[in-house]
DNA sequence: CTGAAAGCGCTTACAG
DNA sequence: CTGAAAGCGCTTACAG
C-alpha cells in the first residue's frame, strides 16, 4: 500500500479509501491511484485489516466429517448464511475425537473467528467457557453443548424415532431391534429413548438382546443386526440409529432369505428406488445448518438473546420395508 | 500480551517464548507467566501472528458444491493433508458459478492463504496471474485451469469413458447414448471424446441424437434420456456422464417396461444394492484431493517444480446394469 | 478532499 | 536467561 501511495504520490489513507471505495475522492485522484494498483498488482492484505478491525469476517465450523453425506448439505447451508454476511467458512473435521475437537475449536478462537457452530463429538466442552466469556459466539448442532450453557439446534431424534417404531407396531411388530451409533453420542441414547417409549407405550417388552448400541462400522453393525435375526425368537423388524446404519442394515437384509421389516432414521439418496423401497425418519440436515448459522449470525449483529435450545421436527416417509408385516 | 507481561512481572518477548514453547526461559518465570496466562484467559492473536510472519497456516479450497457427494470426501482428503502440515482448510463453494468462482478465490488471496486447491467453475484464469507472480500456489483438480499454466490433478475422463463404452459395445450394443454434463465443463467433453473413441474403435457411427450434453437438474435428463429411448431406433444402452445423471438414468429405466443397459461415471454408495447394480466407471475422489494437496504442500515448502498435469485411473465395476444384452 | 500519526497484537533482530 | 525497539500492513481518529 505504501508503493501504491508512492507511486500514485498520494497519502496513505486515499489508496485506503479508493481500495474501500470510501467517498470523498477526486475522480483524477482515483484513477491515479488505480493506475498504481493495477500497475504494481496490489491486493489489500487482509489479515492486517483483520488485526486493525477486531473482526475476521469468518466463521469456523467443526463437524465430525466433512466426507459423510449428512454433513455435505449442513455445510453448504452454514456457508450460504455466511456468504449472505460477507463471511468465509473454515471447516474441520473432529473425526469423533474429543480431543480433536478441542485442538481444531481453540485454534479457530486463536484466528479469532468471527463465530464457531460446532457438532460436538465430546461431551464437556467446559474449555470453550473462557472464549465465550471473551465474546465468542458459538452455536452448537444435532447434539447439545456438554457441561456449558450455550445455543443448540438438534432434530427431534427423540419423536422421530418414536415415531418410527410405532409405525413398525402398527403393521403388527411386536419384537424389534434397535442398531445405533455408539452411547456417548446425544443423538443414538434419544432414539434410543424414542425407541424404548414406544415399546413401552404399546406395552411391548424390551428384550436386552434387541438393543445394540456402538460404532456405527459396517462389520460392527452386521455382527449386532445379525444377532438379533437369529436365535429362537429373532426380532421382526430393526429400527436403525442413523444413516450408515440403515446402509449397513440394507445390505444384511438383502442377503437374508425372509423379508424383514426396516425404518432408518435419516434419509438417503436412492431410499427409494432399492426394492423395497426404504422407510426412514428424515431430518433437514441442510435446515439444522441454516437454522444454527442464522442464530450466529444473529448474536454477531449484537444480540445477546440466552442460549436456547430448537428442536426442528423429523418427517417419517413410508416407501415399503417399513410396511413389511412380521412372518411376511 | 502486554497484560499478561505486565502481571508477570516479565517483557514481551518473554510471554511470547512461553506462548510458543521457545527454550531460553527458567521454569520459574515460565511458571508465572503461565498462571499470568490462565489467570487472564489470555489466547495468543493469530491475526497478529499472521500479520508479522507472512504465513497463514490455511489453505483455501474452491469447489463446486460441498454438498455434492463426489466433493465431501475430496475435501476431507485435502483437509488431512492440510492438518499433517499444521494448517486448517477455508472452504467455498462456486456453485459453477465462474464469477463466484473468481469472487472466491480473489477474496482468499487477500486473506493470503499459504495456497489454494480449486475445482474451477470458469475457463479463464488469467485473474490470477498477478497473485501467482506474487507468490501465490494454485493447483486446480478435476478440471484443468483455463488460459494460464497450472498444477492440475484429474481423473482420466477420456479413457474412463472410453473404457465403459467399449464394455457396453462388448456386450453387443451398437446404438448406445451419452448423457453427460454441461459442454463448458471440460469432464464431460473429456468423457464425451472417450465416448466417441470408442465407437469409432467399434466402426460404429455416433447419430446427433444420442448425445446430449447440458445441465445435469433432473428434469434436463430425464427428458434427454428418454427421448434417446424412443423413436422408431432407441438407444439400447446408455452412459451416463457423472453421477448425478447416473441416479437420473437409474429412475428413467426403472420406469421402463424393457431393461436397457447402463454404465455411469462416478461410483456411488449403494450402487451394488440396486437391481441391477449399477455398472460404473469409478473415481477416486480422495486421491485426487490428497494427491493435489501434496503437490500444493511440495510446493509450499519452497519447491518450485514447472507445473505439471497428473492423471489419476479409472476402474470400470462391473454390477450388471452394464451387462445387459441388448433387447434382453 | 487529503494526509500524518498512532495503534491493532504479535515476532524479529538485537543487545545485554 | 531476558527485554526494548522496530515493524508486519492496514484502519482509526484527527487535523488541515
Amino acid at each position: 500500500m505504501k508503493d501504491v501511495a508512492a507511486r500514485a504520490g498520494v497519502g496513505l489513507k486515499t489508496v485506503s479509501r479508493v481500495v474501500n471505495g470510501e467517498p470523498g475522492v477526486t475522480p483524477e485522484t482515483e484513477r491515479r491511484v488505480q493506475e498504481a494498483i493495477d500497475a504494481l498488482g496490489f491486493r489489500r492484505n487482509d489479515s492486517a485489516r483483520v488485526l486493525r478491525k477486531g473482526r475476521t469476517a469468518s466463521i469456523g465450523l467443526v463437524l465430525e466429517d466433512l466426507a459423510d453425506p449428512f454433513y455435505g448439505p449442513l455445510s453448504r447451508a452454514v456457508e450460504e448464511v455466511a456468504r449472505a454476511h460477507g463471511a468465509l467458512l473454515i471447516n474441520g473435521s473432529s473425526a469423533e475425537d474429543p480431543e480433536r475437537e478441542r485442538e481444531l475449536v481453540l485454534a479457530l478462537c486463536a484466528r479469532r473467528v468471527d463465530g464457531l457452530i460446532v457438532i460436538p463429538a465430546g461431551d464437556d466442552h467446559r474449555y470453550l467457557e473462557p472464549e465465550i466469556g471473551a465474546g465468542m459466539a458459538a452455536v452448537f448442532v444435532d447434539r447439545p453443548a456438554g457441561r456449558i450453557d450455550a445455543d443448540v439446534v438438534l432434530s427431534d431424534s427423540y419423536g422421530g424415532a418414536r415415531a418410527g417404531v410405532a409405525h413398525l407396531i402398527a403393521y403388527g411388530h411386536r419384537r424389534i431391534g434397535f442398531v445405533g451409533d455408539h452411547p456417548r453420542i446425544h443423538t443414538a441414547t434419544e432414539r434410543l429413548r424414542g425407541y424404548r417409549a414406544a415399546m413401552a407405550e404399546a406395552g411391548l417388552p424390551v428384550a436386552d438382546s434387541w438393543v445394540s448400541l456402538g460404532s456405527t462400522d459396517p462389520e460392527r453393525v452386521t455382527g449386532a443386526a445379525t444377532a438379533m435375526l437369529s436365535g429362537p425368537e429373532p426380532v421382526t423388524a430393526l429400527f436403525a440409529g442413523n444413516n450408515r446404519v440403515t446402509v449397513t442394515a440394507v445390505r444384511v437384509l438383502a442377503g437374508l432369505p425372509r423379508p424383514v421389516a426396516l425404518v432408518g432414521f435419516d434419509d438417503f439418496e436412492l431410499a427409494d428406488l432399492l426394492r423395497p423401497g426404504v422407510t426412514v425418519v428424515a431430518q433437514d440436515a441442510a435446515a439444522l445448518g441454516r437454522v444454527a448459522a442464522d442464530r450466529l449470525f444473529h448474536r454477531l449483529t449484537g444480540a445477546t438473546p440466552r442460549p436456547a435450545r430448537t428442536e426442528l421436527p423429523t418427517r417419517l416417509i413410508p416407501r415399503g420395508s417399513g410396511e413389511i408385516p412380521p412372518g411376511a
